[in-house]
DNA sequence: GCCTCTAAACTTGTATGCTAGTTTAAGATG
DNA sequence: CATCTTAAACTAGCATACAAGTTTAGAGGC
C-alpha cells in the first residue's frame, strides 16, 4: 500500500480515510483482497480506532465489505453499483448544468477555462494524476456554481465505484475526448445553452460506460459478475 | 430523549444511529442543542465507542456538527441544506419514475396499490407515524423497482434534513393531498405514462417547500437563517 | 466592583485491552 | 490415511483509560 503524507491538522480518521480510498482507487488494495485493521493501523502509524472509523464509512457505500467477527474485504467491482453510481452522476450533473447555465457569472466561466488550460497542459505532458485531479475539480466547480456542494459531497461517496473504473480507463483506454468534452461544456455554459450542455454531459459521462468493456477484459479477476 | 427498543441482532452502532436519528427527526433532540457522547451512551446503555461512530456518520451529512475537542450540537435547520436535499430528491425521483414506468410489472403496481390502501386507512384513523413509514416505503419501492436501491440509501442520508421539516409539516399542516399524490402517481405508473408521473412527482415534492413558510413561523428558534 | 490568571472540569480524539465469534491447523482416534 | 475434536490464532465489536484541547469557575490582586 502507498502511504501518503499526513496533512497539517488532519485527524487520524480523515487521514486513514484518504489513504485507504486512494489505494482502493489505484488498485494497490485489490478488489477481493482481505484487509486487516491491525495491519492498516500499523502501516499508517495509528491505532485501530481511527482506522476502524474510516473502514466503517467506506462500508456504508459498499466499497468495503465488513463481515462481522470474520474479515473485511475490498469489494469486487459490482457493475450494478457502478451503473447506479453512473446513473446518479448522470442525473444530478445534468440537472446541475441546467442551473449552472442560469447561475454562472463571467468569473465562474473564467475559472472553468483556466481548469481546461491546465488539463490540456497535463494531457500534453502525460500526467494522469494531475489530469485526474483537474477532472474532479471541474465537476466540483459545476456543483459549487449551482450551490449544490453537499450534493456533490454525497455523490462522491458512491462515486468511488465509478472512480475505480474510471481510473482503470485512464490507463487502459486513454481517451483524449475527455478533455475535449470539458472544453465543449465550458463553452456551451458560457453561451448559457442548457440543452447543448446537458447533451454534452450525457455523452461525456457515457464514455465511462463504453470503456467498461475494455477494462473488463484487462482485469477480469476484479469483477463480481 | 425517547429510547427505542433494541432489535434482535442489531449491533450497538446501528442501534445508536437509529435512536439518535429518530430523536432528531421528532425534535426530541432539538436543533441547536448540545449533545454529549457520555450522556447518550449512558442513556443507550452503551459505551462511547458505538455512540461516537453513530455521531460521526451523522456529522457527514451535517445534521450533527462536531466541533473537535469542544462540543457536538444538533444542527439548526439550514434551509440551503433542506433545499439541496429537496433538489436531490426531486431530480433523482423524477429520473427514477421514468425508469419505473418502463420497468414496473403488474405485481409491482399491486404492491404500490396495497401501500396506498394502507395509507388511506391510517389517514382515516389518524396515525401519523404509520403514515410516515408508509410514505417512506412508497418512495423506497419506486427505487427498488428501478433497481436503484443504493442510490435511495444515499439519498436518505441527506434526506434527514428534509425529513425533519417534513415531520413538522405532518403535524402543523396535515395536508391530505399527500396520499392523493401517491395514488395518482401509482395509477399513472400503471398506465406507463412517464410524463404524467414525473409531473405528479414534481408537484408532490414541491408541497414540502410550500409548507416551510408555515413551519418557520411555528418554530422560528430552530432555524439558522 | 472588576479584571487576570490559573486550575479544574468538561469536550472530543486516540490507544489499548477485553469479549465474542470464526477460521485454522494440529493432534487424537478410528 | 481419513475424520473428528479441540485449542490456538485470528477477526470485528465494545469498553475503558488516557491524551489534547476548550471552557468555566473561582481565587487573587488591584
Amino acid at each position: 500500500m502507498k502511504i501518503l503524507e499526513r496533512l497539517p491538522r488532519e485527524n487520524g480518521r480523515d487521514y486513514a480515510l484518504r489513504v485507504i480510498k486512494d489505494n482502493i482507487i489505484h488498485l494497490n488494495l485489490e478488489p477481493g483482497s482481505q484487509i486487516s485493521e491491525n495491519e492498516l493501523s500499523a502501516e499508517l502509524g495509528l491505532s485501530r480506532t481511527p482506522v476502524r472509523e474510516a473502514l466503517i464509512e467506506l462500508s456504508k457505500v459498499r466499497i468495503i465489505e465488513i463481515q462481522p467477527q470474520k474479515r473485511s474485504v475490498v469489494a469486487l467491482i459490482d457493475y450494478d453499483l457502478v451503473e447506479e453510481s453512473r446513473f446518479m452522476r448522470n442525473v444530478l450533473e445534468c440537472a446541475v448544468v441546467d442551473l449552472v447555465c442560469e447561475m454562472a457569472g463571467p468569473e465562474d466561466v473564467e475559472r472553468l477555462r483556466e481548469n481546461i488550460r491546465l488539463q490540456k497542459f497535463y494531457w500534453d505532458n502525460f500526467n494522469p494524476d494531475q489530469l485526474w485531479t483537474l477532472d474532479d475539480h471541474f465537476h466540483q466547480m459545476l456543483f459549487e456554481i449551482a450551490r449544490k456542494s453537499q450534493v456533490f459531497a454525497l455523490m462522491q461517496n458512491i462515486s468511488i465505484h465509478f472512480d475505480r473504473v474510471r481510473n482503470m480507463a485512464l490507463f487502459s483506454v486513454k481517451d483524449p475526448k475527455i478533455v475535449q468534452d470539458h472544453e465543449s461544456m465550458t463553452e456551451s455554459i458560457a453561451c448559457r445553452d442548457p440543452v447543448k450542455t446537458r447533451e454534452l454531459m450525457e455523452v461525456h459521462l457515457s464514455r465511462y460506460r463504453i470503456d467498461a468493456v475494455v477494462i473488463r477484459k484487462a482485469y477480469p479477476q476484479y469483477f463480481k459478475n
